[in-house]
DNA sequence: AACGTGACGGCTT
DNA sequence: AAAGCCGCCACGT
């Protein structure tokens, strides 16, 4: 069966609640650990979403590059890597370490 | 219905 | 290392 977009949704969002603290996933990872896999864009689409204040810690999403897919310096920008390094994550320049941080279940 | 946009990503230049 | 291409698809206009 095709999930619905809310099933698509719920899963993603569930996804994302299990990355631990000081962990990070990418697009595309989480989108695969969802069951849909090649649906990245899905992924950044429903977090843009999200409202202020949420329990879902969107923080911890990152894109393949290991990058924070905002514009350098923007406010966004600012916010989400905040978070990380308040969580003990560590960037070199606007690259986060993946190799020790991504979350590997 | 058509079209542009975008918190993506893998592959090729 | 960097930029282009293209597949992906929800959303607003």
């Amino acid at each position: 069966m095709e999930p619905s977009p809310s099933d698509a949704k719920k899963a993603i969002l569930l996804v994302i609640s299990q990355i631990p603290r000081g962990r990070v996933a990418s697009y595309g990872q989480v989108a695969q650990m969802a069951g849909l896999p090649g649906r990245a864009r899905l992924v950044g689409s429903i977090l843009s979403q999200l409202p202020e204040g949420s329990a879902i810690p969107w923080y911890r999403v990152i894109n393949a590059a290991g990058r924070i897919s905002f514009p350098e310096g923007s406010p966004s920008y600012q916010r989400q890597r905040a978070h990380l390094q308040g969580e003990g994550v560590e960037l070199k320049g606007p690259r986060i370490k993946l190799q020790r941080f991504r979350w590997n279940p």
